[in-house]
DNA sequence: CGCGAGCTTGACGTTGTTCAACTAGAGTGG
DNA sequence: CCACTCTAGTTGAACAACGTCAAGCTCGCG
């Protein structure tokens, strides 16, 4: 977890957004950032703290999360390398994180001053409308998460979120499983007990396979259809 | 439900993000809207059409909802005067809007063509920062709502919609009720039943007040209480 | 080999939905 | 002005969904 400087210019992984960046205005990210590495588990960001910068996931992946109570959370969404987290913080008076951060595995991140990425906005306008766009599209989604943990019930749920892991973060029907079942279930808005459960059943239909920390989704027609089921 | 025209340089009631355009600007806006009045309950933007417009609802209040079965909905959020409406359509190259919105009491709305918005963003810097600035809000309020959604049970689910309309929508603990109760459970992923439970209790407690389409918070330390105990 | 964290299981209790019957009030036509 | 109808709202009883509790399991690690 130590602090290191790459550049962001030679970055190959640079993404969406960076890409309306002229040499210049990589520079001007590139002087106010700080890559870091944090191993599974770590907390990233800590919701009630003050927010100063955007984080970019280099490589890993990492969870963003609200703590309710002690001992409960909601899981907002799973982020992999190639995003942006932080950016529903800009030109926010109250600075105040609404929500915590954390790795889900060993997890690179580039942390980017605020106030860098917000005077690009205001010279770049290209840069703005990306920014737009991207915040856009986690809105689209998020409606949809909340459609789905209000209006279906837990085998609805549980597919959605494999379905989630599965096209949306992996791209692929075999993955290892970052989330662990509590996870799974401050994700889905359950208890780990009905996670467990219905994951068993799911086996059981022979729709997933689940061992050694590997999810296989053997039949994803299935799955679909008890995501639609609710 | 006429289209009409006034002149939006004249407009008393223009809001936040147009405070930072200047008459020409404000010009093109003009040229590009139509003013429209529904009645209550009719339907403004039907979920599944192509986005064409923003909205911005120049009197009375709309609901956002997302259709999922027939019979069904999740309403995301209530609207009221002064605010828009499909910000989180621009820039989104997939152009179907994913939820629908209608009328909850006599309202005017101002239909603005969604591509003279999107010029305005690239052409004054200051404007679009006022555009993501809305976005933020309500992402951060989304949070929270999915947050009391997931994690509370119906006496502080009810007990947060009636907070949120009592202080977000009408700043007064005394408002009409233009939530049906059909409504308020689709605001709150609930059953009608439950709902009418859940209020029949909490007028028992003398907590409300709720006679001819009114709703009175007597007690609005007790809602605030019951909303955080879950 | 033993310890502990994460996971699994079953029995049980609570929460919230469904169904069906009923009521109140608003609008309609005679 | 009165029945008539229609919709929104209300109520109770039966039931399903889901969470809680407590016990036991598994596997990696010291």
């Amino acid at each position: 977890m130590g602090p290191r400087k790459d550049e962001c210019t030679d970055c190959k992984l640079k993404f969406v957004c960076f890409d309306s960046l002229n040499t210049d205005e990589l520079a001007l990210i590139n002087e106010n950032k700080v890559q870091i590495r944090f191993k599974k588990g770590e907390i990233v960001s800590k919701q009630g703290t003050f927010v100063t910068h955007v984080m970019y996931i280099k490589s890993g992946y990492a969870k963003i999360y609200k703590e309710t109570d002690i001992d409960n959370s909601l899981i907002l969404d799973v982020i992999p390398s190639g995003r942006l987290i932080g950016l529903s913080s800009l030109f926010n008076k109250d600075n105040i994180s609404r929500f915590s951060v954390a790795a889900l595995d060993e997890t690179t991140v580039c942390s980017i001053e605020r106030s860098a990425i917000e005077k690009l906005i205001h010279q770049n306008s290209l840069f703005s409308e990306n920014i737009i766009t991207l915040l856009n599209k986690s809105f689209l989604q998020f409606f949809d998460k909340m459609a789905s943990l209000t209006q279906k019930q837990m085998n609805g749920r549980v597919a959605d979120a494999l379905l989630y892991l599965s096209e949306d973060i992996f791209d692929s029907n075999q993955f290892k499983m970052i989330l662990s079942r509590k996870d799974l279930a401050n994700f889905t808005g359950m208890s780990m007990m009905s996670v467990v459960r219905t994951l068993k059943e799911f086996k059981l239909a022979e729709v997933i396979e689940n061992k050694n920390g590997f999810m296989n989704i053997k039949d994803k027609a299935a799955l679909k259809e008890i995501s639609e089921k609710g």
